[in-house]
DNA sequence: TGCGTCATTATGTCTAGACATAATATGAGG
DNA sequence: CCTCATATTATGTCTAGACATAATGACGCA
């Protein structure tokens, strides 16, 4: 029980992935097996254990009983896309922000689902950003129906107030209709980024969206990095 | 040292979870101290440790030493979008798949950093479905000038041989070109969904590619689950 | 009143040992 | 040579206890 080195899981978790990184260990190498790692490093094997967990999280290593631990295979091209709240996105680029609501309308739905539609614009810079067409289920979410929708967004209202469990988001590339056109001050048939998010709290919807960007004002960006993971520097 | 319930971790992880999702617990809300859980539960302090781990790692929980465990505030919209070998996706849709190259070019830049330039197109059911322009870096794939690419795809290949460590990726709808309209047999101007992907592997660039699709024939899809995070279930 | 110090507290990490479990390897019997 | 039962092996998970560390809050002093 000799005090052990200040963060010997983090040094062998960091260990293997230059060594995967700098192609030492190549994919389908097999990693050495816990009992060895430990004795190499001096430590415990749930201290490696731990370190092979984490690895595993990243995706870079894959564990399989008895058959012992290996260098994962790249992985498919996956990245984490960040949809921000608008207001936010355009104030981060520096740029004056408006929404300005066209239509709130309260829908009953035979009887018991009511939900709440609105549609409206974005403008960043005085000029339409994008156009915003969003379904809100009152039945998991009544406060939505004391909010103003016609001053503040309903996005960025929504993110504050509701928490939310999973979305789906769904990119694709239209062309303008001639009111869509008209409406973001471009040209008909101009090529836009559509969004589309359903978003739910636990099994039940919350809200969905679709947004329309100018295909010429905006991108989405998605980025991956294989070692970090979600993991911050600790 | 009674021994425990199968999976006292993945109970309590669950628990909290359930506690979460359901809104029983808001964001900010504290969660009792590790000790009061470990009672609750009948287990180890480390049991719940890890419990709690797996949370802050999915994002729902966060811990300040101190001050205790808490539940996260709602992310930023944020997903994980898959972007799969052509190929794959196309057979997955039980559709045939062809690649043609079009033009394959070795380039000697300055001296030193030799690319490999390769220009093509994707078939799913004989019909066009994407153009691919590529750039190699063949200091960092040497094996990249060995390759076939008349015949496989390049993505294809690299994804068989090449490790990488991070991607970025920028998606954006722009209009096709007259050429390009052409290659992908829809008419000039049609909105389509331009895919750009860098690729590195640790500093350094790997390749480049540019992915040009139908607007009406592709669409991304990005999905966020807030409680399982990669975890899958063991 | 205001500020610096110190004890307290809750998380963070580790150890050594134990048992569970799944998958592989081995060997016996057909 | 094939097949099925069995032994082995490496991971998976847990426990109980220990020490480390950061942040808070209380206390005492100026």
């Amino acid at each position: 029980m000799t005090r052990a080195a200040p963060n010997p899981a983090r040094r062998i978790r960091e260990d293997i992935e230059g060594k995967i990184h700098s192609g030492e260990w190549k994919p389908g190498t097999r990693i050495p097996i816990e009992q060895e790692l430990a004795a190499r490093y001096g430590c415990a094997r749930a201290t490696v254990s731990k370190a092979l967990g984490e690895l595993v999280a990243a995706g870079l290593v894959e564990r399989r009983r008895k058959a012992g631990s290996f260098v994962a295979h790249p992985p498919v091209h996956s990245a984490v896309m960040t949809v921000p709240d608008l207001a936010e996105l355009i104030a981060a680029r520096g740029e004056s922000y408006r929404w300005e609501a066209r239509a709130i309308v309260r829908r009953k739905n035979a009887g018991e689902a009511d939900t709440l539609q609105i549609d409206g614009i974005h403008f960043a810079a005085d000029e339409p950003f994008a156009l915003e067409s969003r379904t809100i289920e009152l039945a998991e979410v009544p406060a939505a129906a004391e909010a103003n929708f016609a001053v503040e967004a309903p996005g960025t209202w929504l993110l504050a107030h509701i928490p939310w469990t999973s979305a789906r988001h769904v990119v694709r590339a239209i062309a303008a209709t001639r009111t869509e056109a008209a409406a973001l001050a471009t040209s008909n048939g101009a090529a836009c980024l559509q969004l589309e998010r359903d978003t739910w709290r636990g099994e039940r919807p919350v809200t969905h969206v679709r947004q329309l960007f100018r295909g010429d004002r905006f991108d989405l960006v998605a980025e991956f990095q294989a070692g970090t993971g979600k993991r911050d520097g600790n």
